[in-house]
DNA sequence: CATGCAATGTTGACGGAGTCAACATTGTGG
DNA sequence: CCACAATGTTGACTCCGTCAACATTGCATG
């Protein structure tokens, strides 16, 4: 085919491509711009054509990575159509699942800064990362609207909410916690905890 | 002095204490084992001789800045004597303010395995880190005794309320949200909401 | 169509890093 | 006192990120 040619149209995206595989592949320690280079048939400096140095296209990996997170949110909004409770809690459920299934992107999502835009600016504190959370907190928003109360929504439950998730995550992943059966269970239990308190107040 | 020296008695101390002071100063991506060694006045292999690689020496560091943090979850109890619900407040501020203060740990403490003993094991799952979240657990435990509800006391609570705290002190940190005036006042009243669930149930 | 420049890719070099092997020095127990 | 273990040094190897110099390609402009 065209392999041997010198131009190769479309490396940057190569590059992006090969480069979350070996993201998910080896891990970050092991991850490096050389390897990456060499997925993709080229020389070790090509890559510096397109990004201007490993972070950057740690970067770019980390775009796309977002968006399969992204991705699994939406499924549990979509497959609860007008049932805000159950987009909750399946949204919930899905964010722990996605991390256990992805553990490298826990750190790799909150340690570097995507893209840092303002999402929810209230009097108290503002959430700097529409990527990573938009969805959640439009859908506990929505179920305020749902139990009709939507001035009481408080973004400050949307904190605790996500903080629990995460941390959550973080020692599942870990192995800070092991359940010794199926833990998607015991996840069920605090995230219906969780909402159980939504309605209280 | 005696600087000179060929053995130099307690170098193996001397690449901890150096260790500790270089991943703070530098963080976990700028530290190198050859930094250490200078810093010790040492050459660049004579790490070696006490540890058996990079990996062996973190994993010395962590230990010892994990007595810190323990520390730091002890003081609030000291300082809150008698008083189990003050106590726990006091953990759970005192937990996202080392993090915050010291970041860098924030993920090695969780990455790595540290000391993996069991602390707490349940029927429904078992805690496996005594060294990170023992503190928190047996003030917990505690507060139940001292509300008349030993038996009630369910292990879930507490890895929702720690996991509550971790979530936190991660975004905190990566500034994923951003108090817009002392971001304690909003981590007291999460904290509160949780610690009024504690009584409620 | 020619040509010249920007975009893209290659080669080579540099210093920093982890770690292995061989060697040097020191301290200690018999 | 001496042999051996413990400890430290030197040098080498490979991998890495990145810079500089050079090569190739494609495109726009005349």
């Amino acid at each position: 085919m065209d392999k041997k040619k010198y131009h190769n149209k479309n490396l940057k995206e190569n590059l992006i491509n090969q480069g979350l595989h070996l993201l998910n592949e080896v891990g970050y320690e092991q991850f490096s711009m050389r390897k990456v280079a060499k997925l993709c048939g080229v020389s070790h400096n090509a890559p510096y054509r397109h990004f201007v140095d490993k972070e950057d296209l740690i970067k770019s990996i980390l775009e796309k990575a977002v968006k399969g997170f992204q991705d699994t949110l939406l499924s549990a909004i979509n497959t609860n159509k007008g049932k805000p409770l159950e987009q909750i809690k399946g949204i919930g459920i899905n964010y722990v699942n996605f991390f256990v299934r992805n553990p490298e992107y826990l750190n790799l999502f909150f340690n570097s800064e995507l893209k840092g835009e303002v999402y929810v600016k209230d009097k108290q504190f503002s959430f700097e990362d529409a990527y990573l959370f938009g969805i959640l907190i439009d859908c506990l928003d929505n179920y305020y609207d749902f139990l009709g109360k939507k001035n009481e929504f408080n973004p400050i439950i949307a904190l605790e909410f996500w903080s629990t998730l995460h941390g959550l995550a973080t020692f599942i992943i870990n192995k800070k916690v092991v359940f010794l059966d199926n833990y998607k269970d015991y996840v069920i239990e605090i995230i219906e905890r969780l909402v159980l308190r939504l309605e209280d107040k």
